[in-house]
DNA sequence: GCTAGCCTGTCATCGAACTGAAAGGTCGCC
DNA sequence: GGCGACCTTTCAGTTCGATGACAGGCTAGC
């Protein structure tokens, strides 16, 4: 288990390093944000725990730039500013996690731990596909840069193929996500409506609704 | 996007569910530990808002329930205990995240959102062999990436050669497989014409469908 | 409070895909 | 060579999905 440590404060930074070495792991420690995305770019770590505030890049602009270029770490985030506002920004940026200081070290390492239990190569806060750009906070669409006019169920339903692509997305979870409802009474076809009006919108997006009979639909590019 | 919200406290509840609806998403709400898990076993959340103290069934238990059998719903655990030793215990238990009350509602939402971007876990083992690749809990197949347009009985009895695989497979196993429902079905060469059409779709697939005379057919790779 | 407009779900219809029966061809084994 | 098992193609019936039309509900604006 490999982690990068990005923090400026030297005291601390030597208590995690020695901390996360007892506890067994690899750890690279930097104490400049620049310096962080440049060790990114040629390590896969498994985790990185970022400082918020950092001489060159502050934490929030690396976690974007990884979550941009894809980097298949899972970032964990420190702040002393403990204002909500600020932790939104730093979650929305693309950080897993979250830590407030002074934090217990056990806590920590218990954070890193749930961490790495969770599957990588997560999907950045906005969904990309085609010329299609999803973002699922404002919830809205947007086609070349202009607003898609879709519907509360419609934009559901297309988030949802959208992160599972390129998986097939079965008519169940489709209704389990896309109404409030429903147990199993789907006696109607609204989905295939539903389906039909989204592809409406569709047209010339760089995205097709494929159906496959019997299982659901999926997406596909081009 | 569906929620489950599980809180004994009336008041946090009601503003919880309020709030995470206004804010877009679908939510349930149980007073429960144990009603938590009923609504688990029935529904795939996307993420399970749970209180560490609830009547019937700790939050905890609930986590570790959860993780245990393997369901895809992320889980952040509520708390009023501060005292880290606790919210060491929680994460480990299986939970994605933490908040301790009092907690700011937007924080909340931002660390739900945190949570929805992460991939689900992963489901049924998907089957190997030569160029093929079956996903069983998707019902699909793929060949060097690219999928396979197969109908149901096809994907079944395909999957039911890959697993028995090198072994053959008779013919009255084929059909209680790929037809739930019959018994003794086997006045027509149905099976034949399915076998034919899926060697078609299978060229060049790394696999090939052998004829045992008399007893009936298996998988070959290369 | 009323109206226009949008959203929703149901229905009917059309078309495409899947299915199984049948017919005729091929192959292996005796 | 004969026979039975197996393969492939064809065809019609059926199932499943797509789409346009419609009515009820909700909302915003007046």
């Amino acid at each position: 288990m490999r982690i990068l440590v990005a923090e400026d404060d030297r005291g601390l930074r030597e208590v995690l390093v020695q901390g996360l070495e007892d506890a067994g792991y690899l750890v690279d420690a930097v104490d400049r944000g620049d310096d962080a995305i440049e060790q990114l770019k040629f390590y896969e770590y498994d985790v990185a725990i970022l400082d918020w505030r950092m001489p060159g890049v502050p934490g929030v602009e690396v976690a974007s730039w990884a979550r941009r270029n894809d980097r298949p770490t899972a970032i964990l985030m420190l702040t002393a500013r403990d204002a909500p506002p600020d932790r939104i920004q730093g979650l929305d940026a693309g950080a897993d996690d979250y830590l407030v200081k002074p934090f217990d070290f056990g806590e920590l390492v218990a954070r890193v731990r749930a961490l790495q239990r969770r599957p990588r190569g997560v999907g950045a806060p906005v969904l990309n596909r085609g010329r299609l750009s999803l973002d699922p906070a404002r919830r809205q669409v947007t086609l070349n840069g202009k607003l898609l006019n879709l519907t509360t169920a419609e934009l559901y339903i297309l988030e949802l193929l959208m992160r599972r692509f390129p998986s097939v997305v079965d008519r169940k979870a489709i209704a389990e996500h896309a109404w409030r409802d429903e147990t199993e009474p789907l006696g109607s076809n609204v989905i295939d409506v539903k389906m039909s009006r989204l592809r409406a919108k569709l047209v010339n997006s760089g995205v097709r609704i494929l159906t496959v009979r019997g299982s659901g639909f999926r997406l596909e590019e081009a």
